[in-house]
DNA sequence: GGGCATCTTTCAACCGTTCAGTTAAACCAA
DNA sequence: TTGGTTTAACTGAACGGTTGAAAGATGCCC
């Protein structure tokens, strides 16, 4: 008989795949093994489940975060290992494509519980950002556009493989296109193209 | 009487809301005041009317950028330009949102037909890249990084306005959240950032 | 212009399917 | 036997899509 985690996790990548508005409860407690009334009975409605699974990858995100602030003291180690902790998915957490459907959506199924974990999220970048201005390092910047920048290029390289593979068969000049390389690496080029446009030089 | 346009144009304000699996053919032809058999006499069922939204807004955009390269010679010019075509909406095409989605989706309910145009929106920044590098003004960069960089930074902004104003309630330290800046205005500081990052110094 | 035929456009009502959520009975361990 | 847990079957609402008949529009011959 699956856990309660087993079956978030089935939920996890249903609400990812499909989005909240095309996931299934069928198919979730399908893909999970469990009829539909015991996932009822376990976790809740449709919002509950997809609460349960916001409140879980969440909270690990911003532990990992706040971790590697304490890993990490140079302002651009940290820039860094922000960019690379946001496109980890330990077990495949299918953070990118659930946070970039909730940005697309407004957040209408974003429930309030799940704010100060964004908050706190935003709150990591906006220290190390801060701090390496006071260094010296950085010039002055907003964090929250530099936040953008990070989690949208990387949420976006980390969710739009089937597109790209198709845009690329039918491109003539396809070299770049392929190139498929690995989210970790493209979120360390990311970082650090970004650190260029920051530096204090 | 409302015309096709008029159709499609509401069509798009509701994709862009609530998603393709979201949208309810029932409320777009409400919303455009004509019965749903009209709808599905004059466009077709619920794929048709999504690929025409998406024809149009693809072709609308492919033609500014490529406008955008007869007007600007300057490498750095023809970047910034990039950025600021890629977040105009002239009439609200919603064209972020539903980019957005659709990346976040894999691509499911993208036809075939819109595959050109992207590959053609790829093209345009590619050719600006290249001739910045060819004439030294750029180190030599993967284009389509760039293309994730500003798609995903600019996309993001103009769509996360509802999350950004909810977690800027909760956070004390508010300062940067509540900026509500124009979304061109966040489109140009983007691009100076990976300017600032691309450049051969 | 008047009469008539043909094509286009509109509409309310309807159909079969799918969905989230419920029920009542069955199961099982203590 | 009791109380927590699981199940197949069910429900009512909502959905995408269809229909057939009525209302306009268009053209054409006299």
């Amino acid at each position: 008989m699956p856990s309660t985690d087993d079956i978030l996790d089935v939920a996890a990548a249903v609400f990812a795949e499909m989005g909240y508005a095309g996931a299934r409860v069928d198919e979730i407690a399908k893909a999970a093994n469990v009829n539909k009334a015991t996932l009822y009975y376990r976790i809740g409605d449709k919002d509950a489940l997809y609460e349960a699974i916001l409140k879980r990858m969440f909270a690990a995100k911003v532990a990992n975060m706040e971790h590697m602030l304490k890993t990490f003291d140079d302002a651009e180690d940290r820039v860094r290992a922000f960019a690379a902790v946001l496109v980890d998915d330990e077990h495949p957490e299918h953070f990118s494509a659930i946070m970039l459907r909730e940005i697309a959506n407004g957040g209408r199924n974003l429930p309030d519980s799940i704010l100060p974990f964004m908050s706190r999220l935003i709150g990591v970048l906006e220290q190390t950002l801060a701090d390496g201005v006071a260094q010296g390092r950085f010039k002055p910047v907003n964090p929250f556009m530099i936040h953008m920048i990070l989690v949208g290029a990387c949420t976006l390289y980390a969710t739009n493989g089937p597109i790209r593979r198709r845009v690329a068969k039918i491109t003539a000049h396809d070299s770049w296109l392929n190139a498929e390389l690995p989210i970790s690496q493209v979120a360390r080029a990311i970082a650090e193209m970004l650190l260029g446009g920051i530096r204090s030089s």
